[in-house]
DNA sequence: ACATCCGATATCGTGTACGAACGACCGCGA
DNA sequence: TCGCGGTCGTTCGTACACGATATCGGATGT
C-alpha cells in the first residue's frame, strides 16, 4: 500500500519517524511523561510498527525517551537533579570545545556567528529562537575539529530542549542570553580562552538556575506531586 | 552493582544479542571493519532478524558499530584521530568525575579500589585485566553521584576497548598503568583534587600515546595506509 | 458492608515469517 | 575500455502469532 513517491524517501522510514517524533517532543507537542504506544504512532504515520520501534530505539539513544522492557516507551522526564547534571557535564564539554575552537576561529565564522546573535535578538518565536540558539553553539564549536565532541554536546542539548522550550515559551527570551552569547564570542575573538570558558560557565549556570527555578515552583511538599517515571 | 546503564535485561532477546555481540567486539573475536549480516547473526544465535536489528541499533548508539542505510552494519573502526578525540573528551569528563568523587569518597571504597589495583597487578589475562581496569575507573567515579556522567564515560571507554585489547594482548600490561592508578587513588585519598586530575590527565595521555603508536607503526608515509572505513 | 486479595480478560510489546525495495556485482554490447 | 542492463544478495517494511503485563471484576474474610 503506501505507495508514496519514492524520491522523498531518501531516508529510511525509521529515521523520518524518529525525526518527526523528536520535533514533537522538543516543541512540546508530546509532553514529558507521555506514553508512546507503537500501534498508535504507527497508525498516525501510516507505517508499520517495526520502524516505529527502531525510531524509539534511536530516541532512547538520544535520551529523549525511556524504554522499559515489556512496558513501552515514555517521553523522558528528567528530574531537576538530572538537568543539573546535564549542565555540569556540558560545562566540561563546551569548555573543552571552545578552548579548541579559539585558535582556529576564522574571521568569516565570527561574522557568521555575530549575525546569528543579531537574528536571535530580533526573534520572538520560541521555536525559531531555540533553533538559532543551538545553531550558534554548534557552529561555534565546529572549528575545533572534534566531531564526536560536538555530537555529544548536541545530544545533551537535545535532552534538555523540551524544558528550555517550555521555559522560553512561558516568558520572552530575555536579553541576558544574548548578552552572554556576545560575551562568549568576544572572548573568543580576543583569543582569551580563560575568559571564554568563564563566560560559558556563567552562561550555562544561569540557564540551569532559571530552568530549575522554573521546574520547581517554590513550595512543593515532596509528596506524590508527579509520580511519573 | 552498577549494572549496565540503559536497558540491560536478560529479558528481551535483543538485549542478550547485543550483549554477546558487544563482548565479541570488545575481545577481538569480531575485528573492526567486519560486516555484520543480520541473517548470519540471527542463525548463529537461533533467533529471528528483528531482535538482531534492535541489537545493532543499540550497538550503534554505543559507538561500537556503524549502520549505513540499506547497506548494513560494520564493526566500527576508529581512526587514530578518532581515538585521540575520545581520549581528550575522556580527560574532561573523568576530570570532572574525580573532582566530584573526592569529597564523597568513603574509606571502605578506598579499600575496595586498592584491592582492585592489587588484583590487576597479579593478572596476566588481558580480558580479565581490562575488565578490572574498567571496574576500577567506574567504581572510582560512582561516589560522585552523577550516573549520566558515568554512563558517558563508560560508553567512551567501550568504544576504544577493542584497541586497548589488541594492545594489551600484544605486550604484557606493564606496571606503569598500575602505578598511575595508585597515584590517582592516593591523590583522592589525600583530598587533593588538582593532583588527582593531573594524575588522570597523565594516565589518559600516556594511554593514548601508547595506543596511537601501536596503531601507526613508525614509518607510514601518510598515504592511504588504512583506507578502510 | 468495606477492604483486600486473587484471577480472568484485554491490551500492548516482543518475536517470527514473508514479501518488497534497494544496492552491488557481473556479463554483455558498443 | 567504458557504459548499460540484468540478476543476486541483503536490508527494510508488513502482517501476524505469542507472551507478558496491567486492569477490572468478583469472591472472600474480617
Amino acid at each position: 500500500m503506501a505507495r508514496r513517491p519514492a524520491t522523498l524517501d531518501r531516508d529510511t522510514t525509521a529515521n523520518v519517524v524518529a525525526e518527526r517524533l523528536r520535533d514533537e517532543i522538543q516543541d512540546g507537542s508530546l509532553e514529558p511523561g507521555t506514553r508512546l504506544r507503537q500501534n498508535e504512532i504507527a497508525r498516525r504515520f501510516g507505517v508499520s510498527t517495526t520502524p516505529v520501534r527502531e525510531a524509539f530505539a534511536q530516541l532512547q539513544a538520544e535520551g529523549l525517551v525511556r524504554i522499559d522492557p515489556h512496558r513501552g516507551a515514555v517521553v523522558f522526564r528528567p528530574t531537576a537533579e538530572d538537568l543539573l547534571e546535564f549542565y555540569e557535564i556540558r560545562e566540561a564539554l563546551e569548555s573543552l570545545a571552545v578552548e579548541r575552537t579559539i585558535p582556529r576561529l576564522q574571521p568569516e565564522m565570527v561574522k557568521d556567528l555575530s549575525g546569528l546573535i543579531d537574528k536571535m535578538q530580533r526573534t520572538t518565536d520560541p521555536r525559531k529562537w531555540l533553533r538559532l540558539n543551538d545553531e550558534f553553539h554548534l557552529r561555534l564549536y565546529s572549528p575545533a575539529g572534534m566531531p564526536r565532541l560536538v555530537a555529544l554536546i548536541e545530544n545533551l542539548r537535545d535532552a534538555s530542549t523540551p524544558y528550555i522550550y517550555m521555559f522560553v515559551a512561558s516568558r520572552p527570551p530575555g536579553d541576558r542570553a544574548n548578552d552572554e552569547h556576545r560575551a562568549i564570542l568576544d572572548a573568543c575573538v580576543a583569543g582569551d580562552a580563560a575568559a571564554a570558558q568563564a563566560a560559558i560557565h556563567e552562561h550555562l549556570r544561569s540557564a540551569a538556575r532559571d530552568l530549575v527555578r522554573f521546574l520547581e515552583p517554590p513550595s512543593d511538599g515532596d509528596g506524590a506531586g508527579t509520580a511519573g517515571r
